[in-house]
DNA sequence: ATTAGAGTCGAACGAACGTTCGGTAAGCTC
DNA sequence: GAGCTTACCGAACGTTCGTTCGACTCTAAT
């Protein structure tokens, strides 16, 4: 949920984050007041698109006075930039450390699915962002962005590879990767914690769908006996 | 790939296509404009979104001022109205019209799967706009096009429903039908016509994902022989 | 008590936005 | 060829946009 600390200060040269003993606090005023404005951003981002939200709303949500926004950003393009890459980078990170203590290949790609519905669905606001403005940052920082991305994409590739080829598969890995993604990134257009389940019930479903399909015959596991022949 | 003759009019009240003899031409000259506007604003809100792109991008790429856009559409909502009311409608009409003749659950739906996809890939840049401002509308408009879009996810949802039920399978309806929509919609984001296969190829390779999955053991139609063991 | 700078603000900047207005030129009907 | 309508335009409307500027307050170190 909590939107990162400061990590690297782009606007103006400012204090790194001293508490009142310069070892004891980690979290300083700027600090605090930089994840209060990037999780405003994030939530008027998701509900108005990036085009659509202006920092007159992001002001507005933050109490806080259009130019003071400034003293924590240099631009409005900064803070989508900052919400996407804390994202994507968690997600990661979060991918990579459930991955280590999982060796069979299919339990993998579960693992995989299940932490991107988890932080998906914990973080839904940010993650919409990623998902829907995701050609919106051009130059550097769009550079970067898709940089983090592909290497993401690029997990998913080598679980699924690794999937086929240890269990002697046959299927297209660029086009199950990208259906994939379609099929967990396509959630926040859908999802309502009121009527749907969890991350975890959601996750076993999914992979349930994605490894072994809606119509699974010969073996049992989906096919119900019924009374009616 | 056209974008529809005028059906009702909205504007200013303006002559209903009426070629020379009010019977054999079939479009007017206002008709065709119209077409044309609507086409370059596809293309536009593709591009840049709904509320990044500006009128004066419009007007550019049709190559009138901005003025005189206005004699063909009452406002820039109006125009995302229309480009997401005619390509949910023809693809609804395209899927009824296929099914029509096909009675196999299971073929029907890949039927639906190969619609949607062929449609989509023709008509790449309305279905984006489609797909990503979906929830942009509001009010009238809005609820309209939300409408069209349940009616278009019951009969995919009728699909999966009629296939459990025929073949005793046991899997959540709606999830299946949302993660299906996932998949396909999210086309848009990696399709690119130089390295990836047609909709016909794609259909299949999909329909093949998501009723059977990536893993298909017992029956070998997936599975591969292996030199080693 | 003085100073430095972090944090904040009201007010304004120029640019861009969607839309409208009054007008004009061409085409059609009589 | 008068009269009406369609198709279009230049110029501007009022608003909102992202961003900046100079000044103020508060805190904390000197």
């Amino acid at each position: 949920m909590p939107i990162p600390p400061a990590e690297t200060r782009t606007a103006a040269s400012a204090p790194a984050a001293r508490g009142r003993q310069a070892t004891a606090e980690p979290e300083s005023r700027y600090d605090r007041q930089l994840a209060r404005v990037l999780e405003h951003a994030a939530k008027i981002f998701c509900d108005k698109g990036y085009e659509g939200a202006s920092m007159r709303d992001l002001s507005r949500a933050c109490g806080m006075s259009l130019a003071g926004l400034y003293h924590y950003f240099e631009s409005k393009e900064e803070l989508l930039y900052r919400i996407q890459k804390h994202a994507f980078e968690t997600i990661i990170e979060n991918a990579k450390a459930r991955l280590a203590s999982v060796s069979d290949p299919e339990e993998r790609v579960r693992v995989f699915i299940e932490n991107h519905l988890e932080y998906f669905l914990a973080n839904k606001e940010a993650m919409k962002v990623l998902t829907h403005e995701d050609e919106t940052l051009k130059n550097g920082r769009g550079a970067e962005i898709r940089a983090i991305k592909r290497e993401y994409y690029r997990i998913c590739f080598d679980l699924l590879e690794d999937l086929k080829r240890k269990q002697g598969l046959q299927f297209p890995v660029r086009l199950a990767v990208l259906s994939l993604f379609g099929m967990v990134n396509w959630i926040y257009t859908w999802h309502n914690p009121r009527v749907d389940a969890d991350a975890g019930a959601l996750g076993n479903e999914m992979s349930e769908i994605f490894l072994h399909g809606l119509v699974q015959n010969e073996n049992g596991r989906k096919k119900v006996s019924k009374s009616k022949p």
